[in-house]
DNA sequence: TTTTGAGTTGTTCGA
DNA sequence: GTCGAACAACTCAAA
């Protein structure tokens, strides 16, 4: 092995030049670096991008090529299946190593394991590092060698590993160039990025793809939100959460960046320790998700609980996408489905008033609403996805009992006390009182001019009634126990 | 092996 | 309006 050889490094979900080990790794080699992405469409089992996510990642590949080039790295861009590109740029670049960050899924997994033992087989240096992660699933387990199926304990066991998470790795150094044999395509021709319609405006408004985007995302939430954060992240009508969810999904920032930030912003300001360890809590279960989906990698498809098989789901009919358009006639629920549609993202608490609502008020196989999300949401995440929608169907690991559900009324006057959210998202009710913006039923037939649902759009009454819908929820649930 | 304490995010009812 | 209890058992994690 020498070191004029060049490396290859597989961009995969972590689409950022600091801290990200493979590419150290790879430059830490001393030759030319030949950076790849595979849009790989083929290899069974992969589960397609979303739409949003397609979006997101036009975004992010241009920032990162942009990033590699200052590194004299090329990026080069590859349609098919990931095997038999790869395999073709390691001949024609005459590359000896090929090194990339680990993912999770199931099927992922197979494709990486096939193409490590392949490439071992023949010789080349191939190499996975552990990039999207505060520590890989395999090295957190309980006292007596299994798997965390509890959040808390898990919490609590990941903690006392913390000081042994790896510091971030610094941006490597300019790269020895002189890599050949690395065509690939222009980015324009993947069309990841929507024509027409150009649905993407609200996306492009509300986003900034790219690694420069999540560290100023970062820095952004150290400086402000993140004091008061235990109380204002539940409420949807205050920047009160960091939005980093679609920068983690790409890598385009790591946890453990997250995680030293916080704890040195924590050194000059105590004060926020409780805030602060909330936030990092909730990155905590972003890793339980992944802890889960790697030693339960049917956790997309199946119920985590087996019981639940038997559950009496209703088909999904003309209330489905009623829900998914943003007109079931609670406001809360219409708003955060039209917030989704806009932007690309639903803030947290509305994302569980929402999620309660098609699983227990419409009862709603919990995948319909998983397969929603995943195409829909900039943050689409196979791990935090399936194990929160399972959470929130009872099915999942950790799940809130069974007669935990949301009543869409109290929610939204709890949490959007005013009803700017609503208002902000469902532009019919934009002038109706705070008393019922969010029972718009409710409301008087004469309110005073000016107010009320706006005539030229009428807003849907409810297309289920509360009481009733969480009756029937009770009893599906009770039947599960017969 | 057995025991014990605990478990993200809520709602409703009645006093 | 406020408050505590009931809602159900069950599984997990650790001692």
């Amino acid at each position: 092995m020498t070191s004029a050889e060049t490396s290859i490094v597989w961009f995969r979900n972590d689409l950022r030049v600091r801290d990200n080990p493979a590419l150290a790794a790879a430059a830490a080699r001393g030759g030319p670096v030949v950076a790849v992405y595979v849009l790989d469409e083929e290899t069974a089992g992969l589960r397609p991008l979303g739409g949003a996510s397609r979006w997101w990642l036009h975004g992010s590949l241009e920032r990162l090529a942009d990033d590699l080039t200052t590194l004299n790295i090329p990026l080069v861009l590859r349609r098919g299946a990931a095997q038999a590109v790869l395999d073709d740029l390691m001949r024609s670049t005459g590359a000896g190593a090929l090194y990339w960050n680990r993912r999770y899924d199931a099927a992922g997994i197979a494709c990486d394991t096939a193409i490590k033992s392949n490439l071992k087989a023949r010789g080349v240096d191939a190499e996975s590092f552990n990039g999207s992660l505060l520590t890989d699933p395999w090295d957190i387990a309980t006292a007596q060698g299994g798997r965390y199926k509890v959040f808390t304990p898990f919490w609590r066991a990941l903690q006392a590993r913390s000081g042994g998470f790896d510091t971030p790795l610094p941006l490597p150094e300019r790269i020895l160039s002189g890599a050949a044999g690395s065509e690939g395509d222009a980015l324009d021709t993947w069309r990841l990025q929507p024509t027409s319609p150009d649905w993407a405006g609200g996306l492009r408004a509300s986003w900034q793809p790219g690694e420069d985007g999540a560290r100023e995302a970062l820095e952004r939430f150290l400086e402000g939100a993140v004091e008061g954060y235990g109380d204002n992240r539940d409420r949807p009508d205050i920047k009160g959460t960091s939005a980093l969810s679609p920068h983690l999904r790409f890598g385009e920032i790591g946890p453990r960046t997250i995680w030293h930030a916080v704890m040195h912003r924590l050194a000059s300001a105590p004060q926020t320790e409780s805030d602060a360890m909330k936030f990092l809590s909730e990155i905590a279960w972003r890793e339980f998700a992944y802890h889960l989906l790697f030693h339960f990698p049917t956790l997309p498809e199946r119920n985590f609980n087996p019981k639940f098989d038997a559950f009496p789901w209703r088909e999904p009919n003309e209330d489905l996408a009623a829900w998914q358009k943003g007109q079931t006639g609670y406001p809360i629920v219409d708003a955060g489905m039209r917030e989704l549609w806009h932007t690309g993202y639903m803030h947290n608490r509305v994302r569980m008033v929402a999620a309660s609502f098609l699983t227990k008020h419409l009862r709603i196989h919990w995948r319909f609403g998983e397969a929603w999300f995943r195409d829909t949401l900039v943050d689409a995440d196979a791990a935090s996805n399936a194990s929160n929608w399972q959470w929130v169907a009872g099915s999942g690991a950790d799940a809130a009992p069974y007669f935990r559900i949301f009543n869409p009324i109290l929610q939204g006057e709890k949490f959007d006390p005013d009803g700017a959210y609503v208002r902000r998202w469902v532009r019919e009710l934009a002038d109706m009182p705070a008393k019922y913006i969010h029972k718009p039923w409710q409301a008087p037939a004469a309110l005073p001019e000016g107010t009320g649902v706006k005539p030229d759009a009428a807003y849907p009454p409810p297309i289920v009634d509360h009481a009733k819908a969480r009756q029937a929820a009770l009893d599906a649930y009770g039947s599960l126990k017969r």
